[in-house]
DNA sequence: AACTCGGGGCG
DNA sequence: CGCCCAGAGTT
């Protein structure tokens, strides 16, 4: 098969990348660990998004025995709002595995990384080419799509097809020799900086004159968009019951699909959907809280659910005692696990922001 | 192959 | 308000 892509191109998106590559803060020291919590915390994730957390992480545990000894309710907390969960359960289970299992020393090949839990195809790629320069592949949406726009490829976003077609491109492009980290990097910022998914910056690229799609005149058209299901409306009830100064808050099962162990005020769904739990959290099959006036309301949108949030005052029926429930101070709420609607629920109401030092 | 899982920022 | 983001795991 005949590379696709001339070699003069190639040397050219290099040189675009020297120049115009962000200065982020994993990408200051290049081990694994720092590639590795970077790249989860960049699932699905933004990059602005990603900063503050990764740094308050980073100074937490700053190396993966630190991560293997810690508590998972500690990673939790340090992971509370950037949503998606399971990976901060998954790169807990990781590194105590890393620890227990590899003397502590992080696979360097890709078929090592695919091993652990919460490494799929790209972090793997990503960890093997940029920690250690492997040299193997990676598709992220940004590759996705760049890829689509400079071969006009067909399909959807994030459709099969396209993925399985931007792989191979990705696979038959990646340098053999060295270099795969600084390759696989550069496609992925020239996505994020000029190849935007709604406005590309054709005159800013250094493929503008290689590009398919733009010889088309109709960059932006690729990828084609994917089909999307219209978020359920979900109304919730969620109880802020007080004692001297402090805050109620309930534990969500570890065996909960979502945000499992994660602290929430008292909620239950209203309306016959069920999506959420219908019930107030029970003691013993005890009924413990009962609503009154109500406080406010707000939106919240978790993945497809467009939820509605009234907040009330809540009584105690009954003491609340045991694993599950505490009364939390503005200043525990900060170093909680909190889901991200209770965070907006209590914003404005702590004293302090729930910023986590 | 289709679904699920958070949350935010921007046009 | 819709769209998309340095995806992975489950069904």
């Amino acid at each position: 098969m005949p590379t696709p892509l001339a070699p003069r191109a190639r040397a050219r998106l290099l040189r675009w990348f020297r120049a115009e590559r962000r200065a982020l803060p994993w990408r200051e020291r290049r081990d694994a660990y720092r590639v590795w919590i970077s790249e989860a915390m960049l699932q699905q994730t933004r990059v602005a998004t990603v900063i503050p957390y990764f740094e308050r992480f980073l100074a937490r545990f700053p190396d993966v025995e630190a991560l293997a000894a810690a508590r998972e309710e500690d990673v939790l907390a340090h992971w509370s709002g950037l949503g998606y969960y399971r990976r901060a359960r998954t790169l807990h289970q990781a590194a105590r595995s890393i620890v227990a299992e590899l003397g502590g020393v992080f696979p360097s090949t890709r078929t090592g990384l695919l091993e652990l839990p919460g490494i799929g195809p790209y972090t793997a790629g990503a960890i093997a080419s940029l920690a250690f320069d492997a040299p193997e592949a990676l598709v992220d949406g940004n590759v996705e799509r760049v890829f689509a726009r400079l071969f006009a490829l067909p399909g959807a976003l994030g459709s099969s097809s396209l993925k399985e077609r931007a792989w191979e491109l990705a696979r038959e492009l990646v340098p053999r020799a060295k270099g795969a980290g600084e390759w696989n990097e550069a496609l992925m910022e020239l996505g994020a900086l000029v190849c935007l998914p709604r406005e590309p910056r054709c005159g800013l690229c250094p493929w503008e004159a290689d590009c398919a799609a733009r010889a088309l005149g109709r960059a932006a058209e690729f990828p084609a968009p994917k089909a999307r299901k219209p978020g359920l409306e979900v109304e919730l009830e969620a109880l802020l019951v007080e004692r001297s100064g402090r805050i109620l808050l309930h534990q969500r099962a570890a065996h909960e699909g979502r945000m499992a162990l994660m602290w929430e005020l008292p909620t239950r769904e209203l309306g016959s959907e069920h999506l959420f739990s219908a019930h107030w959290p029970l003691q013993a099959g005890r009924v413990l809280l009962r609503e009154g006036e109500e406080l406010g309301r707000l939106r919240h949108t978790i993945t497809h659910h467009r939820i509605q949030v009234v907040l009330r005052r809540g009584e105690l029926a009954a003491q609340p005692r045991g694993a599950g429930w505490c009364w939390a101070t503005a200043g525990d709420a900060s170093g909680l696990a909190l889901t991200g609607m209770t965070r907006k629920a209590l914003r404005g109401r702590c004293a302090s922001p729930l910023s986590r030092a």
